[in-house]
Order: C-alpha cells, then structure tokens, then sequence
DNA sequence: CATGAATGAGTTTTCATTCAT
DNA sequence: GATGAATGAAAACTCATTCAT
C-alpha cells in the first residue's frame, strides 16, 4: 500500500461516514444520529469516527460544507460561457428549482445543520459565499456591471429573483401543490423581469 | 383571590415559561433548552413545567403557537378597511420586514420549532395559515379577485412578493449591510409591481 | 354536626381510601398507586389524604391489615359452635380456598404490600397472627389438646393441611386446570387425614 | 487475551451484575433496587450495565431465569437414577426445603421478580417448568404411571406434598421455630405417605 | 489505524409530600 | 378539615467520547 492508495482510502472512508450522517439526518432527524448508529450505518466501530473527526460538531460541519459543495455544483450544472446572461438565469434558476424539489430532505438537513447548538451560522455562510457560491456573485456583479440588473445590492436583487425560485419550491412541497411546469415559467420569467433596469423604474 | 386573578396568575405562569423556553431557544439552540434550565430561567422547580404542560413537546408546540400567534399581530398592525391594496401591501411588507430585523431570533425559534424531531410541520402550519394567517391569503384572493394580481395560485404570488420581505430582511442580517431605507423602498416597490396583471405579461 | 357523625364520616373517607387503594393495587400493580390517582379515584384531593394517613408506608400498612381482617372474616364464614372439628376444618379450608379462586387479585395486593421495601413482614405478621387469625391458631390447638391432631407445633400442621388450601388454589390459577370439584375434595380429604394421630405413625 | 478469556470476562460482569441485583433485592426491596446504586454495588459506571442488559425489566427476566436454574441445580442434587422414588423424594424435600431456611431472601427475591408490574408470571413459570423444573414433573408422572401416586394431576401432588417442604420452611422462618430434625422429619414423611395410592383411599 | 467496552454527565419525567389558602 | 399548586429529589436511560488493546 502506497501513501496515495492510502490517502484515497482514508478519503473514502470520511466520504461513506458523511454521507451515512446525512442519511440518518434525514432519515431520522437530528436526534437520529448517534455517533453509535452512524458507525453502524458506515460498518465501520464507534471509536473510528474519532480518527477522521475531532468530535461530532466538527464532522456536522464538514457535512455541512460538503453538502454545500455538492448543491453548488448542481446549481451552475450546464452553464456555458457562451450563453446569454437570461439563459444562464434560467438554468440557473431551474436547476435551484428542482433540486429543492428533487431533494426536499436535503433542505431540511442543511437547516438541522445551520440550526444545530452552538453553530455560528454567519461564519460558514461567509465561508461558503466567497468560495463555491461565488459563481452566482459573479453573475449578478456582471449584470448590474452592464446596466441590465438594477444598481443594487447583489442581496437585494437575489431576494427577488434567485430566492423565489427556492420560495415557490417550498410552497409547493407544503402545500403539495401540483408541479405546474407553466405556473413555474411565469414565476421564473417575472423573477427575471423584476431586476431588469430598463423594464422598470422606482 | 377571585376565580379571575387567580386564572390571569395561572396564565402568567404558563406565559412565563414560553417566554423563557423562546429565549433559551434563541439563546442555545434547541439541544440548549433543557427542561432543568427552563425551569430554572423561568424561576421555577423542574416540575412545576408539568404542571402546565403535558410534557416537552407539548410545550413546544404552543410555543410555536404562542409565536405564530404574536407574529400574526404584528403581520396586521395599522391594518384598516378603507386601505387601498397597494397601502395595505406596504404595510403588510414592512410590518414583515421589521420583524424579522428586530427579532431575527425568533425566526430562527420558529424553524427550531418546525424542524424539531418528529413533529409534523404540515399539520401547524395548516393550523395556522387557516387561522391566524387567514388574513394574508384574503388579502391576495382579493387582488386576484378584482383582477389587479396575476390569477395564479397564491403560493406563486407570495414566493414573489411577501417571501421578498423575509428575503431581504435574512440577506441584510447575514450581510451586516446597513439598512437603506430607499433601497428597503424600491424591493418593496419592485415586489408590488411584478403581481400586478396589467404592468407584467408573461 | 356532632362528634359522632364526624368519627363516621371520618372513618368513611378513610374506608373509601383504602378501598381506592385496593383497587388501584389489583388494577395497577404497585407502581399504579401514585398518590394523585388515588386522590382521583377516593374523589378526594391529593392532599387529603395526608389528613388520615401519616404517608403513603402508613397507608399500605393499614391496608394490609384492613384486607387481612377482611380475609379472616371470610376464613371463618359459617362456623358454629356446634360443628365437629371436622366440619369446622372443610369449611375453613373451602372458605379459603375459594377466597383465593374467587379474588386472585387479593393474594397479588398482599405480596405487593408484603414485599414493599422497608417493610417487616415479620411485625404484621405477627399482629395479625395474634389478632384476626387467633380462631385458627385455636381451632389447631383444640384439636391437639383432644388427642386429634398430631402433638405438632401448629405450624407443622398448617404446612400439611391448611396451607394445601392456598397451595391447590394458586397452583390452578397458575395452570389454568379446570376446577375439578371431585379433585379439590379429594385433596381436601387427603390433608385432613394426614395431621389426624389415629391413622398415620411416624 | 484471547476470544476465550474474552468470553468469560464478559460473562464474568453480566453475573457480577446479576449477582449485586439480587443482593439489592434481598437488602432493600424492589424500589431499592436503582439502577445507579445496583452499579455502584456492581462496581462500574450506571451506563456500563445498558451495555450487557436492554433494560432494567430484561435484567430483571434474566435474573428470574439466573435464580431459578440455580435453584433447579439445588433441588436435584444427590439424584441418581439408581434411587428408589421414596430415596429421590426426602432428597428432593430435603433439597427444597434447606434452600429455603438457608437463603431465605432468596425465595423474597423470586416473588418480587415474579410480582413486579407488567411481568406476565404464566409466561416466566411455562419457560422453567418446561425446562429447569421438568425432572420435578418426571419425577411425579413417574410416581403415578407405576401406580405409587395417586393419578391426580400433578399439581394436586405438589400442593400436598412438595409444597410442605417449602410451607414448612417459611413457617420456621417466620416463627423462628428451632429447626427441629425429628419434627421436620415427620412432615417430610407425613407427606409421602399422602400420595401414596395404597395408603389411602378417598 | 481500528476497535468497542466502558464511562458518567446529562436528559426527561414522575411523584410523595408540603403548605398557604 | 380540605385543597391543589408547587416542590425537588430521584428514577431510568442515552450517548458523545475515551482508551487499552
């Protein structure tokens, strides 16, 4: 066995134990994922978690951060540089859409993490912001750069446009609403409307 | 002591303890609350809880209760029959606005609350929308009713309009922005202006 | 209201407590008998009871001695003087025999009260020995003194013949054995004849 | 270490465990029986006894099944086959009714388990009569298939005959009777002879 | 690295008892 | 005598973490 064999190995291992925590987290809530049921869940003894992991705390962090990680590559899935800023949008915007849909568990897992004792939500977020979430700064700054977005901040035009997408994704799995793919173009399509600088002015 | 007092000092008590379980909530998180702590901020003895309440997931959902509740008054201060919709929106918007800046805990309390193990979070919230949030969706059915909001289904209204209040509130709490007063505005303003039928065809 | 019709009223509540207590024995078991439920059920509240008993041990003492009484009444049922010994012993071992069958219960209630923590079998034991139970204690000893029985201790004598009573009776409770009237003579018979001196030299 | 040694050890705590309960048991009564001090008495951590039994009433079933093949081991000690069935009784008789002068608690601690809430007796009583206990029965059905015993059911048998062994005992017990060699002797064959089919006739 | 037995502080909840009314 | 709100010690049980192997 070479260092790389086992570096992958030990990759592995961290990968199989985050991935097992949130299942159980999403399987069984918060309280569902003892440290004891997770290493059973991962086959592996309760004492070797503590040789990837410092503690629970941490090892929730990182799942935080690895489930960010993962969303954020779903959410610029298929962008391409020679779109136009409206497709860009669109896709972004759907992929949001749907992966809150497709994955309704994993909504409420990041917030049993961003919710968790002693958590300093603002930190990880700023964490996040400025790295794997950086893509959709970047696109927000290139819009107001070339006078298509309003002049705003970037968190005000978000809370218009890319929040609803994650708004009306909620709304639909509470209210068990019928996915209504024309209902979703309009919504989507006003969203983009509403940061547009030369369609309106206040 | 008549039967009056002696029923305001019952509610007092019990009143007491939701105040300090919400604190504690906010304060330390939902593992924070522990019965024996509760008891203690509430200056009380551990038991005297069960005297008011079945138990500790009983307390929590009048808790949530409790919230939604005073959350529902503020939604519908300065509310008056001779407002135009759009008057009432901007009241509605800012009275959202405001209390998710002033008391972002709370916010945090109540998705504690929703998130918390084994507690189905359709159930109250259908509870409530049918109740103490009642108003909000007569407040939209009328728009759509008189043909000044878009004929869709309310959830795709809000996810627009009313969650960009929320919206906005979290990014300036994450954010630290200042609040801008004018910027605050123009949202608002923006908000409004996509429900609107005759301004936006899509 | 004069002393007299307040001594009954007293002693009735006190009747009606222990009676409650019984009840929530048999029902219950042991850790049934909280001292707020039984208020519940001798409609009382949970105070009162601490007006006629010192506490819960003083309770369960004075229960075991109001069912014992009440066991002994019924050991004796139908004895008059003018029975031969004999006579006098298949009722005695009917009655009790039959209180066993016909209230199982009662026997659980006496071993809950019997093995309750802290207490002395020993002490009431004897108290009741000495007092409820004398009748048997002297039937034994006449039946020595006429040259009957065997010149036992009456306690070699009850272990061969009255307790069969209790021994058949708990072992069909336990066995679900059809009762057998012929068998149950038979029996009956058999201890009778065992502590008789004329027909069985050792 | 090897697996042996390992085996044994961990036997080794779960019967040190069991042991410190039926001491706990003998000393202080059912209620005295908590988990913390049964650790302490054990000599490890409260949470170390979760580790070898689910809970507290499967340490109970268990300790109930510990006792009671103790106990059977006791009863049928000296047997051999060669014995006449008069040789093996007064051995049985003997047995029995020594293990109750001589661990007198003993018999306390087996009616505790037996009593105590939510315990189905019938259910514990098939188990050990079908096993531990079954040469009892053998023993018995032997005697009335030979045409020794009277062709009762068994139980009927015991109530008269192995039963005084342990009545008699507990009369000495309470009483504190001087063990009396020729007295108990007497019993003893009294309840031989009582079974016998050619001694008696009814 | 990996194990898993052991730890013990911590949890929620119960309940006998008290005492001001 | 009667009440029942309040008490707080104690119960059973959990679980993150450690450490000898």
């Amino acid at each position: 066995m070479n260092v790389h064999s086992l570096l992958v190995g030990t990759m592995d291992k961290r990968i199989t134990i985050l991935i097992a925590a949130e299942t159980l987290l999403s399987e069984r809530g918060f309280y569902g994922l003892s440290m004891k049921l997770l290493a059973q869940r991962a086959d592996i003894a309760a004492g070797t978690i503590y040789c990837y992991f410092k503690n629970k705390d941490a090892l929730l962090s990182e799942l935080l951060i690895h489930i960010n990680m993962q969303v954020a590559n779903k959410l610029f899935e298929n962008w391409t540089d020679t779109q136009s800023l409206q497709q860009k949008y669109e896709i972004l915007w759907k992929n949001t859409f749907n992966s809150v849909l497709r994955n309704p568990q994993r909504l409420n897992v990041v917030d049993m993490l961003l919710f968790r004792p002693g958590h300093d939500r603002k930190e990880i977020k700023n964490i996040l912001r400025s790295n794997v979430f950086s893509p959709l700064f970047d696109f927000y700054q290139q819009g107001i750069d070339n006078n298509t977005f309003h002049a705003w901040p970037i968190e005000a035009l978000l809370s218009l446009s890319f929040d609803s997408a994650i708004n009306l994704a909620k709304h639909i799995l509470r209210q068990r609403l019928e996915k209504n793919e024309e209902l979703v173009a309009q919504v989507r399509k006003a969203s983009w409307l509403i940061i547009q600088k030369q369609n309106n002015q206040f």
